[in-house]
DNA sequence: CAAAATTTTGACCGGTTGGACAAACGTTAG
DNA sequence: CTAACGTTTGTCCAACCGGTCAAAATTTTG
């Protein structure tokens, strides 16, 4: 047995990879109803039909697509381990989140648009491999809790608010830029972004020798 | 002089009111490309046509729809004010924001939308509006910090992480649900969001009787 | 009631879109 | 050269979409 995996020659590859790129530029900035395959089709230098002899309906594209990206996008979480000291881990999974939110914008907003418009196409992989992978992870967490190695939250909640913090400076990257203007906008957003985040993980916002009243 | 509103009879009113209505849950769902006037018409249980005769262009509804969201999406910001104590005034701006993510999730879903798109429609509003109110409840945090009432931070990357937080339960709805499963993603969620987010920005994560090592 | 004004509808139009298809083109192996 | 195979393109189509229009139905007004 050979898998399932079509055969494909040395020319497929290439010319389905430069589709996936031009289509993953077109998805993330439209969504997928508001994308054509004449703005693919014409982003990956080619015409329309010749783009359909490779990828037969819009819909495979799309498929293809997100299947790829989810393997990358929650690898900095499989990543997260029980060794090492907790707060490092999290703090280094903050960062790589951010990292991914400066590096793949794209691949972010492609999937903010697949969750918005309530998963459609990716339903079956949140309440199965994702919720799986967070279950397991937020029990790592909650073990670093009962050791008090950090304070008591809910584990889940957590996760959520990291994944919004990061995910936040791309999907909503042109109101980043627009409220920070001209100046405190340009490249070095991302590192005030990395400081910030940092601090209000760690430390919250009380002042620090402080006790409140 | 009358504004430059047009007159309009009870019955144009109510048939807007009703298309309106119609139109954010359908835009909030699909985004603004994906959907349909007939969709929208067939939501407010009349026919296309009829819909035209009281918004002429499909864009005519999206643009008072969004000037209207607006407004009310604002409010919270507006109201964070320099009287009262400042770590208060912070827990409450962030459970008004959470309250909106659960009683406007439409709204919320809507505004992501055009802001994942590239902000099309309003991006003047981002630059002008938006800017100058971030700015200005950004000073009013710094006066919190130099006084000594909060801890220092960048004020403008803290009002991000706010919006992230609080929007993520409207805008990945379907994903938190997902993740939590049956029982834990029911109502409740909120209150278990509202809980988690208050101990995230006032104490951070680092165990309570705990020096790092 | 009747005229006037407003609201609703069916039919229609031009442009776009996803996709099919056969013919043409190129490349490689015998 | 030529047959076989893989690639590319022009043409076409049916469905959909935003929007128009004139006529019909309804409501308002005198």
């Amino acid at each position: 047995m050979e898998g399932s995996a079509p055969r494909r020659t040395r020319i497929q590859q290439e010319k389905r990879e430069l589709i996936l790129e031009a289509a993953l530029e077109v998805f993330s900035a439209n969504g997928f109803r508001g994308s054509t395959i004449d703005q693919i089709a014409e982003a990956a230098g080619m015409s329309k039909p010749n783009l359909l002899y490779y990828f037969r309906r819009k819909e495979d594209i799309h498929e293809t697509l997100m299947q790829r990206l989810l393997d990358t996008w929650l690898a900095p979480l499989r990543e997260l381990d029980d060794i090492g000291d907790p707060l490092t881990e999290l703090r280094s999974y903050i960062r790589r989140k951010l990292e991914m939110a400066r590096d793949f914008p794209r691949e972010s907003r492609l999937f903010a648009n697949e969750i918005l418009q309530g998963a459609p196409r990716i339903m079956p992989m949140l309440e199965g491999e994702l919720k799986t992978l967070v279950d397991e992870k937020a029990a790592v967490i909650k073990g670093w809790m009962r050791a008090g190695k950090i304070a008591r939250t809910d584990p889940w909640h957590l996760i959520f608010s990291i994944w919004a913090t990061t995910q936040h400076y791309a999907d909503f990257d042109v109101q980043v830029r627009a409220v920070l203007g001209a100046d405190r906008g340009g490249d070095g957003r991302f590192e005030d972004a990395a400081r910030f985040l940092e601090q209000l993980f760690l430390d919250g916002l009380k002042p620090k020798g402080n006790t409140s009243s």
